[in-house]
DNA sequence: GACTAATATGCATATACATGCATATATATA
DNA sequence: TATATATATGCATGTATATGCATATTAGTC
């Protein structure tokens, strides 16, 4: 189920925790210094990312390396193109691959009249 | 900010709202059928999706219309683009835009290996 | 076995928040 | 003005959940 993939990304230091994921698979201890909370809370968090599919792990002795998984966010990615339409309405489907391809190559797309 | 755009989307009663407004712009009332909560309940999300930018409205008399607004989707969109990598590395970026355009074609990618 | 290091978990607490009910506000209509 | 309709809001309540602390568990080292 997609269902809570949004409730799982709505706190902060989960959403810290799977940035400091996003080069790869980190130990714990690693990701306890960049998530700015207490490593029992960011053991915590990792199982409720394991638990909705974020994550997996690989033991290696006394530690645990933790890394990302696809689904979720192709899952998101899946929601979101049922609004995809709102702002690329105006292309065709050819149209709106090339536009994405243009600021997927220059992210120069950041301010946008608000 | 994008922060607390998945924070909006973590709400079911919510995210039935959104999805009743992906069809163009309705007002409360017509909402309120769909959301599965009271009306109370649906105008206080209504300014929670105002707020962050999900929702603007169009006063017509005494009904309010609602339809929402690309951005926080645009923003969603670029906050996945720092993940996409987990599930199109092996691709260039120009086979991604392909891959991507056949994928939005026919959305027969429902069931992968989990 | 004793000790240390890495990670997980039980407990207590504080806080956020979604909800319904009753009511307020605003607009239309008679 | 009186009344009806559409939407918003104050209040009270229940529930979820993020957090730290202390401790348990597991594995490596002496």
């Amino acid at each position: 189920m997609q269902i809570d993939t949004f409730q799982t990304l709505a706190d902060p230091s989960r959403r810290r925790i799977v940035e400091a994921l996003c080069n790869g698979e980190r130990q714990v201890g690693d990701i306890v210094e960049r998530a700015g909370i207490h490593q029992s809370g960011v053991s915590r968090h990792l199982r409720i990312l394991h638990e909705t599919g974020f994550v997996s792990v690989r033991p290696e002795g006394q530690r645990r390396f933790y890394s990302l998984r696809p689904e979720p966010f192709r899952e998101l990615d899946d929601w979101l193109a049922k609004y995809r339409g709102l702002w690329e309405a105006r292309l065709d489907r050819f149209g709106a691959a090339l536009e994405k391809q243009r600021k997927h190559r220059r992210p120069a797309h950041k301010d946008q009249r608000k």
